[in-house]
DNA sequence: GTCTATATCATGATAGAC
DNA sequence: GTCTATCATGATATAGAC
């Protein structure tokens, strides 16, 4: 009788490819990788998956969507500007902290082909997603609540600041000289670090 | 004759195997590909070369270098942290402007062996750069210029800010809706945004 | 120094037994 | 569904002629 019910071996082998293909890159990944991490061999994985670009194309559809479908909710939410800033670095920080092999995946699959990644799991319903936090600055600085700014560099300094840490982790640890538990200990102080600093720059 | 004096082969491939390596990184990177971009064939590749790691490693530690050096002096300068800042922001942005590709294959090839990158490349004259930054910052709290805050914090914004644009540069290009023309326009008005951005979140 | 083979090996993928 | 071969391809690296 075949294994099914207890550990679902499809399951087993999207867990082990994400875990794989998170911290190699598809360049770097081998299916005999997969397969040993799932505890299968590379037959059993060309039966549930045809191709390494159809595996990946599924682990990939699956990051880019955690990284993206998050901030565009955020995005959208009809909030002040700035509960909108709280939980943009509140719920990616809480995210990436638990993900942190994510955004380094994402963006350098990303940077190999922009193209089908714009055309394939986007679309133009990202017009409007921006538009709403365009306009939530702008309500801001017509009220004279915070200085003038641009809301595209206010929404790159956030993002940055939230994201960099995660992928420059190694070359941030050696300047400034701290180890990994140091490191996760700034991490852990920076939700609140970047809401204040974000706050003080704009306000008026 | 063998033609040498004009246009130096070794140059030539080591041009093209940055070009390539910095595109492709280590794993997604050919040396047929490096030998078609320099016009020569793979055969000739390994006499300059003996071997794709050895090719790789001249080129990493070059743009390691180059990463790295420019952000070590600046910190290590004995001038106030204002002027440290836009001698941040201005040289690392240049710099940038014209190696786009440089961090996004740094980080990447060193988050694959964090190790063996602080062990070579580093070594421990790293330790008073940074303190060099954190002294700046502790004078200025002192003497009641700018707003207690914590160094590393401050200096991952910076550089995150600087940085990140350059290896998000998909994701934020889509997010916000704006072409490659827009994001370049971007591009040159951030350092100047961010210099007031930092100053102003800082400033008491 | 430069080129044309060619050896060697690793990897993605398939065929077929159980 | 799962495993054990095995194939086919493509990549690094070397040998040897010019």
């Amino acid at each position: 009788m075949p294994k099914e019910i207890d550990t679902n071996t499809e399951q087993k082998i999207l867990d082990s490819a994400t875990k794989v293909f998170h911290e190699k890159g598809y360049d770097g990944t081998r299916m005999q990788e997969i397969a040993d991490d799932a505890n299968i061999n590379k037959g059993l994985l060309h039966y549930y998956f045809k191709s390494k670009d159809s595996l990946f194309e599924t682990i990939f559809s699956l990051a880019l969507g955690k990284l993206i479908s998050k901030i565009q909710v955020i995005l959208e939410l009809e909030i002040p500007l700035e509960m909108k800033i709280d939980l943009m670095v509140e719920e990616y920080m809480n995210m990436l902290s638990k993900n942190s092999y994510l955004p380094r995946f994402v963006l350098n699959e990303l940077n190999k082909n922009p193209e089908k990644f714009i055309a394939k799991h986007i679309g133009n319903n990202m017009k409007n997603t921006f538009s709403g936090f365009a306009l939530s600055v702008k309500k801001e600085v017509d009220a004279g609540l915070i200085r003038q700014v641009d809301a595209r560099q206010l929404f790159m300094n956030i993002i940055s600041m939230i994201i960099f840490p995660f992928i420059g982790r190694p070359m941030i640890q050696v300047v400034i000289g701290i180890d990994n538990k140091e490191f996760q200990e700034l991490i852990k102080e920076r939700k609140d670090h970047i809401k204040s600093f974000v706050k003080q720059a704009i306000k008026k």
